[in-house]
DNA sequence: TGTCCACTGGAAGGGAGGGCTT
DNA sequence: AAGCCCTCCCTTCCAGTGGACA
């Protein structure tokens, strides 16, 4: 057999010095034996979930912190703990505990979180077709069929609420009024602080009998938790000097994120295995700040439909053309809805057009700020938040965006 | 000070595509 | 097969609005 060229880049790769022990625990979705300085949001998580142990129902609870903070990791770490505790005295006690967790930024309809639910209790209903209320009272008598706690956990549950309102939870708040055998504990999990305010006062006191907040990681407390990471994931005497501390400055410059100083870190370690380094060195961690920017706008960019990409390089033709001059909306439309008749679409309606920009405002894509132009009337002014050379980049990539390379529209 | 512009953004609803029940 | 119901994506309608201008 011939030797395939790949078969070279892994011996390259096998005899490259070895970065890393165990990469995947760098992760920020490993959950390690040992959270540190979180102890006291597990200790009071933990003291609101003990009645779980005894048979008895906690109190709903709600959690907000920022991103990165450790709410999702901690709630992990303490259901965790409880299911193997569960384990331990399965035999004495005579209920199942059932946890659920699902993050609302997939299942983001009132219908998924219902069938969500169906599935994690074993009751299997379709993506779509039945009415909301069948799937949730099937899912009420599959669950209320033995002895069971149930423990639903709501991450990002301010998406769900905001897109499609709170009768789901409102709902699951009141679903022990209507169980004979089985008992609900809802935890809601929310990064958005602002969040209770969409509540219905009822959902809102019900959901929130306990609370507890997550306060962000100081630059010190992440460079333990990197510390201890970098232990795991790392092999021993790998990371130069001032790596951890860099990482940590980069995440403590954005309301301590634990979660972008382990990808930094994770990153920079790739990055050093890619470049057979020795070790890992701070310039590593400069480049993988870099990459890691480009890729998630890249992605961002790559994954958007074709209206939203036409719209973004509206904006784009306008500030190459028209130099750094702000655009607003009714030019962005004018040029949009001329590409549209480039390559032989429909164009959306400016409604619409309004939503989209709203959705590549919040991507970070652009930014559009309302403004009044007077007697001219009210509208957006909009600017690229990001380089036109990675708008170039990644849209032309697309056929149909790359069939408008070099136009110029007729309204310049 | 009132007018008026060019929108914004909420609300309602249409319809396509999917699937269930009877 | 008919009648429902779901989500998703979109349109239509329209009241509301900030501030330049007459």
């Amino acid at each position: 057999m011939t030797k395939q060229p790949l078969d070279g880049l892994f011996e390259s790769l096998m005899a490259a010095p070895q970065i890393f022990k165990e990469r995947d625990t760098l992760r920020h979705t490993y959950i390690p034996d040992e959270l540190p300085h979180r102890e006291e949001e597990i200790e009071r998580l933990g003291n609101i979930l003990f009645p779980v142990l005894s048979g008895s129902t906690p109190s709903n609870l709600f959690l907000y912190g920022k991103t990165g903070t450790g709410k999702t990791a901690v709630t992990k770490y303490v259901l965790n703990f409880l299911l193997d505790k569960i384990k331990e005295i399965s035999n004495k006690s005579d209920y199942a505990l059932a946890t659920s967790f699902m993050n609302c930024q997939m299942v983001n309809t009132n219908y998924r979180v219902v069938a969500y639910l169906c599935d994690a209790v074993g009751e299997k209903v379709p993506f779509t077709g039945l009415p909301t209320d069948e799937v949730y009272s099937r899912f009420k008598s599959t669950l209320d069929s033995e002895k069971k706690l149930m423990i639903i956990v709501l991450d990002e549950v301010d998406i769900l609420v905001k897109k499609s309102g709170d009768e789901t939870l409102y709902n699951l708040t009141r679903i022990n009024t209507d169980l004979d055998n089985s008992k609900v504990c809802l935890i809601g999990i929310s990064n958005d602080l602002k969040f209770k305010e969409y509540l219905d006062p009822r959902v809102l006191s019900s959901l929130s009998e306990e609370e507890i907040v997550f306060p962000p990681y100081t630059a010190i407390e992440l460079i333990d938790i990197l510390k201890q990471r970098a232990e795991l994931g790392f092999q021993p005497n790998i990371l130069e000097e001032g790596v951890i501390n860099l990482c940590a400055a980069l995440a403590a410059q954005e309301h301590g994120d634990a979660r972008k100083s382990l990808d930094l870190l994770r990153v920079a370690g790739e990055i050093a295995a890619r470049k057979k380094a020795e070790e890992v060195t701070e310039e590593h961690v400069r480049i993988a700040a870099i990459s890691i920017e480009r890729d998630t706008v890249a992605e961002a960019l790559r994954t958007l439909p074709l209206h939203p990409k036409l719209i973004l390089y509206s904006v784009y033709l306008l500030e190459k053309h028209r130099g750094s001059e702000n655009s607003i909306t009714g030019d962005v439309f004018n040029v949009y809805s001329e590409l549209c008749s480039v390559i032989n679409i429909d164009p959306l309606t400016q409604r619409r057009i309004g939503d989209f920009i709203n959705e590549l405002d919040m991507l970070g894509l652009i930014n559009a700020k309302n403004i009044s132009l007077g007697r001219y009337g009210r509208t957006k002014r909009i600017k690229l938040s990001i380089p036109k050379k990675q708008i170039q980049d990644n849209l032309e990539g697309d056929e149909r965006i790359g069939r408008l390379s070099g136009h110029v529209p007729e309204s310049f």
